[in-house]
RNA sequence: GGGGGCGUGGCGGAACGGUAGACGCGACGGUCUCAAACACCGUUGAGGGCAACCUCGUGUGGGUUCGAUUCCCACCGCCCCCA
């Protein structure tokens, strides 16, 4: 032992170690990300195997919670195992700064939101660098920042080029206490997904992406997606709702207007006796103009208005409706059907009108007998009782009845005839319909991106060019929404002039939705700061698609079907040279506490700040990832954390006497053959390098290759504590093992890792080589074989790997213990799985 | 109502058709100590037996199999998504 050997100290200090090695990796930019695009250098994608592991970024709130640390110890455990297999691996971080929070904090302490969000920002960089990720610092980026949101506006003027950008009257969603519009997605159970007011439906002018051109291609590509959470893509195609059916044209009685209804069920088409409009409907006005019902259909409209979304359409909720005086004629039969405006009908499923079939769907039933309309059955699954009276809607299959050109076909055919009959008198046609809905993204807020157009009376609405961008937001007074976007309220920003006639003209005041941010962000990684373009198309489709995805559940559906999205809108613009951003995804488990969800207004949070200056932050990632399988939920156990840090001070002392100015190399089989002791720790310790690389590459298993180590470390400690390796080969071998101890470990908790390692006698355990399992030790001589009679274990013996099948049924039925069970009995049959197991069945 | 998932010791969980309960927490007993903390050793699914051992046991009931926590069917309970 040199004296430059290190020696460690009785006592684990966890702080200590983990601000000096943190700093190491600072100065050495140990994580350097190599290659991102940089002003004034074209990068060159090398051709090198890579590695992109990616976690969804935060949204800086102010405390990083529970949650954070779990996600971003996984990615980083991904991250360091490959980066000591050899390859090149990206694990970035940034910020989803520009939401709703920052701006109603801003708007009750009358802050700029963009103080509170540099605040928070710092805040939380400051907890995740004291968990000592493996992320390079340098490629941080916040989705807040003008060189970031430029990009944003930049991408959304090519959607709007092509088409895919664009505004238009609708009904939608809006937040009273918000004051602002909500997408469809953000609304849960009528209310705000944000501050939970109820939401109301307004008419409003707003912009949407057409995601809805894209749902097919969605759908389709999800067969692409093998390595993706079933659960995930199932709830995917849920939403995106795909269904087959027909779109029918009924026209009003007076033949002046056309109202075309989308409906699964065209071969019920002649059992439709009512005709139903939603409350939102824009030719409701029109319709009751001038008519004595006008002024109780406007007073069922608005009190529609504030009924809650998701209620509305509730099966088991009374059907409530308004007659409107006017009839539709039934293409097919030519009667007149009444139209009724009721709120069960929403405007965003399918044209916001339906053709009424009571006798074949169970809120339609529930609406004909509430307000006594008649019932005809056109769909029996015996045509003799085609005209009984039904005391319930009947959904199933059948045959035609009551349907003229119908009747006798089955539903299937009859789906097909219908379809095609509407189709050669121009009355409609079979079609597709998606309950995916275009994606508002206008947002009437302050803190967002502004959307980058302006409003000329002469040329309409007129993008900006890209030379002007950013279209910086303005200062403002008050951040509070009116009913109108705050940025309204900075008459310098509205005031300019039209980029295509000079003249005067207003800018765009809506900002957009944040999911528009978080659609891209994963490609600006790759030039995080490159003021000439987005991204450069070399680097990132060397980098993408990201290699390992992880992220909560909470985000299955709204941000990876959006960023799904906009990956194929680049695709199609050869931007980018991939159709999907995330080749594998893993969605993690919340982390409960006292039964609850971890949140503020429980009060059952626990910082993890309080965790790391108690234990250790290696001790807190260790535990996040030993509390169960990492995509199930898991309660938060105090003691649990506290065995953590035993397991890690257990490593220590493991350590503590056998420091050394060199590592040592493995033993070979040879050398521990004749030490019973050694050679069992050895194979323990191949197993283990198998275990945990399979574990944490493949299984995504982190909690059972932390057992893994645990029992490593136990079979050491143990046999130290007995005196098995006190001679040179115990010794060598107990050396052996402990090193491999050390460098597994560094995945889950790198500062200890480090520092033991450091004493063993190594340097860089972050670059050092991944251990591989050598497999001579991975084979034993001898296995235990489980012995059964009748499917019953009753005893065990020892045998030699590659001991025939015959000697050992023979040997089975040796055991004393077998005999007795099996004399005087016949044996019907032997069963033998060499390695495994021997059942002897008698009868 | 439709779709998906999950039921294993006191608790978190392990077992990818082959010795159920690894690993950790908790509990109990012991060593060390004046005492405690720490650490270490031992016990810890239930029932029976002095003991070697025996019986039962993975929500319930069936099925497939030499063998089922694992696969299939039904039921019960809980959770998630969509209505």
């Amino acid at each position: 032992m040199s004296e430059h050997t290190h020696m460690l100290g009785e006592r684990y200090d966890a702080e200590a170690v983990e601000a000096k090695w943190q700093e190491i990796w600072d100065r050495d930019h140990a994580f350097r990300a190599e290659p991102i695009s940089v002003d004034g250098a074209v990068a060159v994608a090398p051709d090198t195997p890579k590695s992109y592991v990616l976690e969804m970024l935060p949204y800086p709130s102010g405390e990083a919670h529970m949650g954070h640390v779990k996600n971003y110890t996984m990615g980083d455990v991904v991250a360091n195992s490959r980066r000591r297999q050899g390859v090149r691996v990206f694990h970035p971080m940034g910020y989803d700064a520009s939401a709703l929070p920052a701006e109603n904090a801003a708007i009750r302490v009358g802050e700029p939101p963009e103080v509170i969000t540099k605040r928070n920002i710092a805040r939380i960089r400051e907890q995740l660098r004291r968990l000592g990720f493996s992320i390079d610092w340098d490629t941080e980026i916040a989705t807040c920042d003008p060189e970031y949101y430029k990009w944003t506006q930049w991408l959304f003027l090519r959607f709007f080029e092509k088409g895919l950008a664009e505004r238009r009257e609708a009904a939608v969603n809006w937040c009273p206490n918000d004051q602002t519009v909500l997408a469809n997605e953000q609304v849960v159970d009528g209310a705000c997904e944000r501050c939970g007011a109820q939401v109301e439906l307004r008419q409003l002018s707003q912009w949407f992406l057409r995601i809805t051109d894209y749902a097919q291609r969605l759908l389709d590509d999800m067969d692409t997606l093998v390595d993706w959470p079933d659960r995930v893509l199932t709830m995917q195609r849920n939403w995106i709702g795909r269904s087959e059916g027909a779109r029918v044209v009924f026209t009003t009685e007076d033949g002046e207007r056309q109202i075309p209804v989308f409906t699964t069920r065209p071969d019920t088409l002649f059992g439709a006796t009512f005709f139903l409009i939603a409350p939102e409907h824009p030719m409701v006005p029109t319709l009751v103009a001038e008519r004595d019902e006008a002024a109780a259909v406007d007073a069922y409209v608005r009190a529609a208005a504030r009924a809650d979304v998701a209620d509305r359409s509730a099966a088991d909720r009374p059907k409530s409706g308004v007659f409107t005086g006017r009839y539709v004629v039934n293409p097919v039969n030519g009667e007149r059907l009444p139209i009724w405006v009721a709120d069960y009908v929403l405007m965003d499923y399918g044209t916001g009108a339906i053709m009424a079939v009571p006798a074949h769907d169970e809120r339609d039933f529930a609406f004909a007998t509430a307000h006594d309309l008649p019932v005809r059955r056109v769909v029996a699954e015996d045509p003799s009782v085609a005209d009984a009276p039904l005391d319930d809607a009947e959904p199933g299959d059948g045959v035609l009845v009551n349907s003229g050109f119908l009747d006798g076909l089955d539903v299937p055919a009859a789906k097909t005839r219908m379809g095609e009959w509407l189709a050669e008198r121009g009355v409609g046609e079979p079609t597709v319909g998606y309950r995916l809905r275009d994606w508002l993204i206008s947002r009437q807020r302050y803190w967002g991106a502004p959307i980058p157009v302006v409003h000329c009376d002469g040329c309409g609405v007129v993008a900006v060019p890209d030379d002007q961008l950013p279209v910086l937001l303005p200062e403002v007074d008050d951040y509070a929404p009116q009913g109108r976007s705050p940025l309204a309220a900075a008459p310098d920003f509205v005031a300019t002039t039209c980029p295509s006639c000079g003249g005067p003209a207003t800018r765009e005041t809506d900002t957009m939705d944040t999911f528009v941010d978080s659609s891209w962000y994963f490609l600006r990684y790759t030039a995080p700061h490159l003021s000439t373009a987005a991204f450069e198309r070399e680097i990132v489709d060397y980098w993408l698609p990201v290699d390992q995805y992880i992220g909560g559940i909470e985000h299955a559906i709204l941000h990876l079907l959006y960023a799904r999205f906009f990956t194929k809108v680049l695709y199609d613009l050869e931007l980018v040279g991939f159709s999907e951003p995330f080749a594998r995804l893993f969605t993690q488990g919340m982390i409960y506490h006292q039964g609850a969800k971890m949140s503020k207004s429980k009060g059952n949070v626990v910082p993890p700040d309080d965790i790391v200056n108690r234990f250790g932050a290696d001790t807190l990632r260790l535990y996040v990832l030993f509390m169960g399988p990492a995509a199930d939920d898991a309660e938060w156990s105090d003691t649990g954390v506290e065995g953590q840090r035993r397991f890690l001070d257990r490593v220590w002392r493991l350590v503590r006497g056998q420091e050394g100015d060199a590592l040592t190399g493995r033993p070979s089989l040879d050398d521990v053959r004749d030490h019973p002791a050694a050679l069992s720790l050895v194979r323990r310790a191949e197993a283990t390098i198998a275990k945990v690389t399979e574990d944490i590459g493949e299984r995504f298993s982190f909690h059972t290759a932390i057992s893994a180590l645990q029992e490593l470390v136990n079979e050491a400690t143990k046999g130290r504590g007995d005196g098995a390796f006190e001679d040179p080969v115990g010794a060598r071998a107990l050396r052996y093992a402990t090193q491999t101890v050390v460098s597994l470990l560094h995945s889950f908790a790198p500062h200890v890792a480090c520092e033991l390692w450091e004493a063993l006698g190594g340097q860089a355990l972050w670059a050092d080589p991944w251990p591989v399992a050598d497999p001579a030790f991975l084979v034993a001589d001898t296995v235990t074989i489980a012995v059964q009679v009748n499917g019953k274990l009753r005893d065990t013996l020892e045998a030699p790997v590659d001991v025939t099948k015959e000697t050992l049924a023979e040997q089975a039925k040796a055991l004393p213990k077998i005999a007795a069970l099996i004399d005087g009995k016949t044996i019907r049959k032997e069963i033998v799985v060499p390695g495994r197991i021997v059942n002897i069945v008698v009868g």
